[in-house]
RNA sequence: GGCCCCAUCGUCUAACGGUUAGGACAUCGCCUUUUCAAGGCGGUAAUCAGAGUUCGAUUCUCUGUGGGGUCACCA
């Protein structure tokens, strides 16, 4: 099945440094990874920094970090180099102006002569004519020289332009999509419209993914290849993530997070990755929780969405939850542990895994839950309130009695066998005489955690030991007796 | 507005033209339980509308509607 002018995968990234990626930057990332992955391809980050204004100092480095976090690797790229070599755009000016003068001397580009202002009357005049604005009905009969100091345009070839997309099947636009773009600013520097299709093809770059954004613009990199006389990659085309809050594409305007919040939050990279695959694509089973490798194993371009998908913090949520799940025993302690604010960090938190492990779906969640008041019971003696120790109606004589049964079955435990299940049963011996088991074992909960919501009797009293178990107990039973009197 | 793309439960999605339209998240209920959490079991819930093609349309075609993208010396 392989045949030998099948040229090897390759895709890439390639992102500006403006700051930040967000997920759905990611989620570009990983699918063009998955795919050069899963062909033995080859996975290039390429760094698009042709606008000086825009670019924001280190964002090169938390690019990287970011990728790095999720477990996206390159092959090539700015820190480890390549094959084609530079991966900063900002690096390959000659490369460009080369492209540029052959495309002078071919008769497809030309030396823009309008000036900012005269090109505003045309736009202008066009909007009040209710038509759509085209520089190329601008063309210059006799364009100057170019010399560096104006922008070069493309003189398109105009007509309406049909291609295939991997994931869209046929698409089409018609010639008003078409127009004579720049291909170099006054700056000397590319746009991205014309640095990346030189790069690509430089690079080998095999597929194009990207999101839906670039449909419209694609008639015009189509009249690029033609000029160029190359062949182009596949275009594959990604569909959009939309904001959590309404229907619009996500974006960072609108609040999109850095994709190492995600990280500082203690989500888990591999549900990261996973939730993300999933949010645009399915391998069409009923699996829902993928490891990175399995991801590589069932990606297929074929099986990318069409249609936008919403950003959903909850699903996230119970993917890292079962992706937490999946860890050895002693990573998911480590980090409990370790989230542990540092003023606590003196006591002895390992008896409180259990109890986190089963109400986080994230690291974060542990200093969260600690904060909201929940873990009060272990690391404070409670504030006994003597209404609230009652069950029902049962009578004040009858809770002070059953408080000092527990205390004598907790007492018949040993140090060594003090877990929740011998606890249990002592005292489960006992409720299950009453008329209801709630007679004991409210007040036993309450009179531990002073808490209407808490973790079962048996579990706190495990947690706390022996004797403080019955320090509690006993403060409860004092309260009652002396409110009885 | 021009051009273009998209359309299955609230959300993410599955379904060679033939399925009681499946799964997951969320939600609701039940079980377990003194309460909470977790867990187990179960329920509610969808093919945008209208034509056409076909024995048969979620699936193919057209029109409409709705949503989105794009029209920079940004990428």
């Amino acid at each position: 099945m392989e045949d030998n002018t099948t040229a090897k995968v390759v895709t890439r990234f390639a992102p500006s440094p403006t700051g930040f990626i967000h997920v759905g930057n990611v989620r570009t990332a990983l699918y063009a990874w998955l795919w050069a992955r899963k062909n033995g391809g080859k996975f290039i980050l390429r760094i698009e920094d042709t606008d000086k204004k825009r670019e924001v100092e280190g964002s090169i480095q938390h690019i990287m970090d970011s990728l790095k976090w999720v477990h996206l690797d390159w092959d090539e790229g700015p820190d480890i180099g390549g094959e084609n070599p530079p991966y900063l755009q900002s690096e390959r000016l000659e490369t460009y102006k080369k492209y540029a003068h052959m495309l002078i001397e071919k008769g497809y580009a030309y030396a823009d002569p309008y000036s900012a202002e005269e090109i505003d009357m045309f736009r202008k005049k066009a909007e009040i004519e209710k038509k759509p604005f085209l520089y190329r009905n601008h063309r210059p009969e006799n364009p100057p020289v170019w010399d560096g100091t104006r922008p070069l345009r493309l003189k398109a070839n105009v007509k309406k332009y049909e291609w295939h997309d991997v994931v869209r099947g046929e698409l089409q636009a018609g010639i008003e999509a078409v127009d004579d773009f720049i291909l170099m600013k006054s700056d000397g520097y590319p746009t991205y419209n014309f640095a990346h299709i030189i790069d690509d093809l430089l690079m080998g770059v095999t597929h194009v993914l990207r999101g839906e954004e670039f449909i419209s613009s694609t008639p015009n990199y189509l009249a690029l290849y033609e000029a160029l006389g190359i062949k182009r990659p596949e275009l594959v085309t990604m569909p959009s993530i939309l904001g959590a809050a309404g229907t619009k594409k996500m974006g960072k305007r609108d609040g999109a997070k850095d994709i190492l919040d995600y990280q500082k939050e203690g989500y888990l990279p591999e549900a990261m990755l996973n939730y993300l695959d999933f949010l645009g694509f399915n391998p069409g089973g009923e699996q829902e929780i993928f490891t990175a490798e399995e991801l590589i194993q069932v990606f297929d371009l074929a099986k990318i969405q069409r249609s936008g998908a919403k950003w959903s913090e909850e699903k996230l949520n119970w993917f890292n939850k079962e992706h937490m799940k999946l860890l050895p025993k002693e990573e998911i302690v480590k980090n409990i542990l370790e989230w542990i604010p540092k003023e606590l960090q003196n006591k002895d938190n390992l008896k409180l895994v259990p109890l986190f492990l089963e109400r986080i779906s994230k690291w974060s969640d542990v200093p969260a839950l600690i904060a909201a008041g929940e873990m009060d019971f272990f690391y404070k003696p409670p504030r006994i309130n003597k209404e609230k120790l009652g069950y029902k109606d049962a009578s004040p004589e009858k809770i002070a009695n059953n408080l000092s049964l527990a205390i004598k079955a907790i007492e018949e435990i040993t140090d060594e066998n003090f877990t929740a299940e011998n606890i249990k049963n002592n005292l489960m011996l006992i409720a299950d005489n009453l008329e209801s088991r709630g007679e004991l074992l409210h007040p036993v909960r309450f009179a531990l955690s002073g808490m209407d919501k808490s973790p079962d009797p048996f579990l706190i009293a495990s947690i706390l030991g022996k004797p403080e178990t019955i320090s509690r107990l006993n403060t409860a039973h004092n309260a009652q007796k002396a409110q009885n009197v």
